[in-house]
RNA sequence: GGCGGCAUAGCCAAGUGGCUAAGGCAGCGGUCUGCAAAACCGUUAUUCACCGGUUCGAGUCCGGUUGCCGCCUCCA
């Protein structure tokens, strides 16, 4: 069994069987380039980000493309409202979103075409849809004409007549059909243009895609994913402008992620519920954010609350205090291998279920990348490995310290699947207290020189005082923790 | 109005018709600890919104009801 998945167009789980053995093409469709990203940007990018490097971990080679959206009525408004072009407001904010990308330890796609660079591909793709009598020309304008296209409505699951009989359909004398969407515009004083056989304009938003697609992957390639948003029109426009022109088959499979909502409703732009993805990245670990996604399903919808979050953390926080135990009692780097046939016990018992992982989570990442199905396998592991370390009859041997060795190899190799569990442990707590108390207006400072005075009074055995300052330090949510090798906390 | 999705413990959440319904968070009892915290062990859904049906057998399939959400307009 290979990797199955849901395809949006079929509307069922099937088994993914690429164009060409061992490789696959996804086109993404990325952002609008006229502000910070949100949240909800984040999603897809972790969720599309974890999607390729499975692929890659199952032995394809990808190539992921995923555009930028560079000319726009959004981006033009900006530069007008600012004084500056549309060339300035993209380059800042493609810029910020790859910033915020890299904080989130999303990889860079192979490719990153953005629109402006693709006028004349979609210049030439509208001539084609032009002589093959799918679109019509109406004043400086260029549109696509739905009704000439059969398949239209295939991925969204409606048809041209249901639509119409929708209240909102924008009334725009040109159309010959209100369904109609337009591939050129014509360019109005103080917008940008490029010149064209139907005069000067610009290009529609769907027209990108087909040609970028089709520029790096071919006419047909195997998937196309984006936010379910895009489903009707932008994705079910793309096809009728691809397929309209080539007369092959687009994309073969079609993946939508699900949306962040803010208490029940979708975060969006528009209804100004969003959370700016640098100002989440500010409140909590890149791999909090990503554990938080990654936690549900792909397609499902998820609320992003302070408690979720929260219970992200406290997740991602027993992955570290059992990675630090390891690190603690097996030091860093592999251990000196052993004969497995030689080990006995809890190591042979580790060291199986060890070795059992990656099948597991092979098996829940091929039925439609599940990785909270996967992440469940991991935790099942943490907890038999915290057993392990906290049986009074562990002894730290040759033996032992080869297993545990494995385990952290084992979850570091999946965890980079899911862009998890890759920092040092120290660093990921020192990390996590210094944003948690900066959040609250604390200095770590003040707290680490409480905890020096408290110290030396438990050397006195003056637990008085210790308890005072611990149950001080605990009033303003600081959890102390004693152990061998001295004091450590945290923020609760 | 049209199309589509979802409904599993206090909360989040997986569940591909068939042994005892993953996992996480929170809670409770115990072990450990100077006392704690963390960790571990035990415990927390005779039941999967509701009503019917198919089946030897359904959380899982079918029909209906209720509730929530999304798309139909720019949107990850």
């Amino acid at each position: 069994m290979g990797i199955r998945f849901y395809d949006t167009l079929t509307k069922q789980k099937t088994e993914f069987v690429p164009l060409a053995e061992g490789k696959v093409g996804i086109y993404v469709c990325g952002v609008t380039a006229y502000d910070v990203c949100h949240v909800g940007h984040a999603r897809s990018a972790v969720v599309f980000d974890v999607i390729t490097r499975y692929f890659k971990y199952r032995g394809y080679q990808v190539t992921y493309v995923k555009n930028f959206t560079d000319v726009d009525d959004k981006i033009i408004a900006k530069a007008n409202r600012e004084g500056t072009d549309i060339r300035e407001v993209s380059e800042r904010y493609i810029r910020e979103h790859n910033d915020d990308m890299d904080r989130l330890g999303v990889s860079r796609p192979s490719v990153t075409p953005r629109a402006t660079e693709n006028i004349q591909g979609m210049i030439r793709l509208i001539g084609t849809l032009l002589e093959k009598g799918l679109a019509y020309r109406e004043e400086g304008d260029v549109y696509f004409a739905v009704d000439r296209f059969p398949g239209y409505g295939k991925l969204s699951g409606r048809n041209i007549d249901e639509m119409m009989a929708g209240a909102r359909v924008d009334v725009d004398e040109k159309k010959h059909n209100p369904m109609d969407f337009v591939l050129w515009k014509g360019s109005k004083p103080g917008e940008p243009w490029w010149d064209s056989p139907w005069g000067r304009g610009r290009p529609g938003w769907h027209i990108e895609c087909s040609v970028m697609s089709q520029r790096y992957l071919g006419d047909t390639f195997d998937i196309h994913g984006g936010g379910e948003d895009l489903i009707f029109p932008h994705h079910e426009n793309e096809i009728a402008q691809s397929e309209g022109a080539s007369g092959k088959p687009f994309a073969r499979y079609w993946i939508h992620n699900g949306f962040i909502r803010v208490n029940k409703e979708k975060m969006s732009k528009s209804l100004g519920n969003f959370f700016n993805l640098r100002d989440a990245l500010t409140q909590y670990h890149p791999e909090v954010l990503r554990f938080f996604i990654l936690q549900s399903h792909y397609r499902s919808p998820i609320d992003f609350s302070e408690d979720s979050l929260r219970e992200a953390r406290a997740g991602m926080e027993r992955f570290y205090e059992t990675l630090r135990k390891i690190r603690d009692l097996a030091g860093e780097g592999e251990a000196k291998a052993v004969d497995p046939e030689s080990l006995s016990g809890a190591d042979r018992e580790v060291l199986e279920k060890v070795n059992d992982l990656p099948g597991r989570f092979v098996e829940a990442m091929d039925d439609d990348f599940n990785t909270a199905r996967a992440m469940g396998y991991l935790f099942e592991l943490v907890r038999l490995l915290n057993g392990t370390m906290a049986d009074k009859d562990f002894r730290l041997t040759g033996a032992s310290r080869f297993v545990l060795s494995e385990a952290r190899k084992k979850i570091r190799e999946l965890g980079k699947i899911l862009g998890l569990f890759l920092e040092d442990p120290d660093e990921y707590f020192a990390s996590d207290r210094s944003r948690e108390s900066e959040k609250r207006g604390l200095s770590a400072a003040e707290i680490e020189a409480l905890i020096e005075e408290r110290r030396r009074a438990r050397e006195e055995k003056n637990w008085k005082r210790a308890d005072e300052i611990r149950d001080a330090l605990a009033a303003k949510n600081i959890v102390l923790k004693d152990g061998p090798s001295g004091t450590t906390w945290k923020m609760g």
